[in-house]
DNA sequence: TATAATAGGACTAATTTGGTCCTTTTTATC
DNA sequence: GATAAAAAGGACCAAATTAGTCCTATTATA
């Protein structure tokens, strides 16, 4: 089954909910208490899309965590290429030579490409935005209050 | 990254055999010969085509395996599907409910299958002919010879 | 009847991926 | 200035997935 990385899968969740709540800061453990992920998993999800610009970091007390742009500008492949690496179905695609030991017999590398173009193309149209529909309706713009209050959206996780 | 498993990749290349000999039979053992990848693999491999549906197999001594339908009319994705099975890019996609331990968290679920479909779109729109014009243009279509004639396209493999 | 091929399934090894932990750096607050 | 709280970075371990191997059964040809 060709399937994403479940860090990939996280990434969407998180970015969702710094989108949810913009021009706040979240912090780490907030996110990992909201989403039901675990702590160290966040941390490790967000250094990742803050190392490839989609999110800003502020350190120290009261720091956290923010959307850069808006989730409408925010292609879903920007997001997993932060935190998959490129699209890349088959190593043909992304080596240039000598890498795969059959290739001299291989009549399908260059075809590939387009495959992988093509899949490319099919996360390119579709933004952050529209991965979250409901939840803009769910969620009322009401700042982010940071401390104590943990489960707004009520209950527990897992 | 997001990737095809290796088998997927094999079963393009050895469809790609099959369909260079159209209206011919060939085995397992020359097939692993021809394409490099180990003879056991080979054979794990076209069993899941045959289970498909994609290729007719035959038993027993001067056996072997075809094609059934022509590469034109092989879309890519029937290929990776009867391989790794259906395209479901996280398991959101795929189950029904209670799966997903944030699902009621979760505003993603149903729009990760837009990508999805997007996916599979792609994935539709390319034929296992697209995939080896220049073997078409390579290989003269002279019937398979089959015993010990092995390397006909010249060279070691790996 | 013997031989050569595919079918099926169980098992093992290797790779990848997710998750954890520890240390360092930064910043706000007391 | 000291302390506490947060992110950054990197090393390491565990678990899950996947590839690959092997053995036995079935089928068909000569």
């Amino acid at each position: 089954m060709i399937k994403l990385s479940r860090l990939a899968d996280y990434s969407i969740v998180l970015m969702s909910q710094l989108a949810s709540r913009p021009a706040s800061l979240m912090q780490g453990p907030d996110l990992a208490l909201v989403t039901g992920i675990p702590v160290p998993t966040v941390s490790k999800t967000l250094k990742l899309l803050s190392n490839a610009g989609l999110i800003e970091s502020q350190r120290g007390a009261k720091g956290g965590y923010a959307l850069i742009r808006s989730a409408s500008d925010i292609p879903v492949i920007e997001i997993i290429v932060a935190v998959d690496g490129p699209i890349a179905l088959t190593d043909c695609t992304v080596e240039e030579d000598g890498a795969c030991n059959i290739e001299a017999l291989c009549p399908t590398k260059t075809n590939w490409r387009k495959i992988n173009n093509a899949v490319v193309k099919a996360l390119e149209d579709v933004t952050l935005a529209d991965m979250m529909p409901e939840m803009v309706s769910i969620l009322p713009h009401r700042p982010f209050e940071p401390a104590p209050q943990q489960s707004e959206q009520g209950g527990k996780i897992g």
